[in-house]
DNA sequence: TTCTTTGCAAATTCTTTGCACCGAA
DNA sequence: TTCGGTGCAAAGAATTTGCAAAGAA
């Protein structure tokens, strides 16, 4: 148990969110600061997180994305294109139909990853605003 | 209308399977022979495909998959750990759900993206015969 | 001819790795 | 003291871009 890790630890539990490595290095102590963090160490015990199940891991425009796994519920996502933001879910039927979908082709299931693409109702009317100021330009 | 083009619109739209670029690329003529096309424009043209609506991209450990869209009906996958296969389906119970929810928390889908992670049953098999040759060794 | 597309090489972005040094136990 | 962990710089993998040459219309 390094300084580096319970930085790290710190950082990653303290709020329930999902976050990119950028968004991560971003909140940590800069280079020089006391708790300052390397990106590759960065980048090594994250993947340690994950490998531990403390973390599950996707892909997001071609980066990864970190989320809770361990002691927390499994969701799905939408993910609004307006505000690029990703907005969480829970619903229990979704997760049985899939259950019983993956059973009529025989197959195991591991996990899943749902994410619903479009536009949330908050992005929908700061698109909308956007667009007025634009008009009037 | 290029020559390039040609072969590529050719080789993607002959058959209904998803592939990556590396796939393609490897069915493609190689260089020096008639019909080769670059990588840097097997990957300009696959953007304009997906621009252009005929193809849909999503990310797959690390790396872009593609699969048609244009007049092939929405579908989503399961993902083999044991395999690496794509598997498709369709579920029209799934679909109308989504949509349910997605009105729940008044989101405006553009589309989704489902893939389920396991073992298929193909997978399973062929993986305890693995393991069988491997007790062997 | 004119404007677009291609190919090459180089640049980018994200992530991982080699290796000497440091620090927890 | 002993290993595992860290930081730096460099390597990798996937994808994109600048630019001059080639090609379609």
């Amino acid at each position: 148990m390094t300084e580096q890790r319970k930085v790290l630890l710190q950082h990653v539990f303290e709020r329930h969110q999902h976050f990119d490595v950028d968004e991560l290095i971003e909140q940590l102590p800069k280079r020089g600061e006391a708790g300052h963090v390397s990106r590759p160490t960065v980048y090594r015990t994250l993947n340690e997180f994950v490998e531990a199940g403390l973390l599950r891991r996707f892909e997001l425009d071609g980066r990864s994305v970190y989320e809770h796994d361990y002691g927390y519920p499994a969701h799905d996502h939408f993910y609004c294109d307006k505000s690029g933001k990703l907005i969480e879910f829970h619903n229990r039927e979704l997760v049985e139909l899939i259950e019983k979908i993956a059973q009529q082709y025989d197959f195991q299931i591991a996990s899943h990853r749902l994410i619903i693409y479009g536009a949330s109702k908050e992005g929908r009317e700061a698109s909308r605003r956007t667009k007025r100021r634009q008009d009037m330009i």
